[in-house]
DNA sequence: CTCCAGGGGTTCC
DNA sequence: GGAACCCATGGA
């Protein structure tokens, strides 16, 4: 007999990770709910990812095994590393980071790549999720590479950098395709570069972001959050103003879905840099 | 029909 | 700096 080598699974302990509630609070617009658990891509990998009690499990669509590369990438993706449980309690002695937690205790924020996570925001703005996703899959099927399994890789930077906005017309996306074209033409041309925005100093590369047509402060900050890991450097009430303009001009929502799940995202990050 | 949704650009002052 | 207005699109 032959032991069975390959995963055509992997399975990993999720931590108090509530896996809909982080897929589908607003961070990422690249997951689909399907029938037997949330069909996702990041960069070239896609899988299908469900959730039974603590347990993530995550497989291929058509069956096929992860290779360590994969399982790595999956890894840092849900940011497996970190020790959330830890990170949430230390957090819980602040007033303010402890609602935030309390609204959704199992939301980790995701490493997403950093293009992907540009042009998913350029295209929030002034936008609802359910919309925002629609184009987000629209741009990954129209323009990006087949993954197999129906899945679509999200468009390369060369790939929409030549195109001209009425190109993009099957997006719906409206006024926001030529911000979408000059977003990937910096960064084909290597005006914004990822690497040289993990080494800049947060502010600096806030202000590097905000020269893309169509980035401004919002924008720029979730990409430094979601799509760089990066987050600036403020003192604490600095940074609260900000998230509460940012998130909530009128105040904190009742009742709103995946609210909750973005101030603690905003919050999370912060407390990571500094209160560690 | 009007309003607005996780903004940003432009054009004023 | 801040305020008004516009930008496409679709759902309530």
């Amino acid at each position: 007999m032959i032991e069975e080598t390959t995963k055509n699974s992997m399975q990993f302990d999720g931590g108090g990770m509530n896996l809909k509630a982080t897929l589908f609070c607003g961070q990422s617009f690249s997951w689909q709910r399907t029938e037997d658990g949330f069909a996702g891509t990041a960069g070239n990998h896609c899988v299908v990812a469900r959730q039974n009690g603590s347990t993530i499990c995550l497989s291929h669509p058509g069956g096929a095994p992860f290779t360590d590369k994969e399982e790595r990438f999956w890894h840092t993706y849900f940011a497996m590393d970190l020790d959330y449980p830890a990170l949430q309690q230390r957090f819980c002695a602040n007033k303010n980071l402890r609602a935030c937690v309390m609204a959704e205790p199992g939301i980790r924020v995701l490493r997403q790549p950093f293009f992907e996570t540009l042009l998913a925001f350029i295209i929030s703005q002034n936008n609802h999720i359910p919309r925002i996703a629609a184009i987000v899959q629209r741009l990954k099927t129209g323009f990006g590479a087949p993954l197999g399994g129906g899945q679509f890789a999200f468009p390369l930077p060369e790939a929409l950098a030549p195109l001209e906005p009425e190109d993009l017309a099957e997006l719906q996306a409206g006024y926001r395709a030529k911000y979408l074209i000059d977003a990937a033409q910096k960064v084909a041309l290597g005006q914004v570069n990822e690497g040289e925005l993990r080494a800049m100093l947060p502010e600096d590369a806030r202000k590097k972001l905000c020269t893309i047509l169509g980035v401004g402060s919002k924008v720029a900050d979730c990409v430094l959050l979601f799509g760089l890991g990066q987050w600036q450097t403020a003192p604490m009430d600095v940074w609260m103003k900000r998230a509460m303009t940012h998130l909530f001009p009128g105040g904190m929502p009742k009742e709103t879905e995946g609210f909750e799940g973005i101030a603690q995202q905003y919050i999370f990050h912060w407390a990571r840099q500094n209160l560690a």
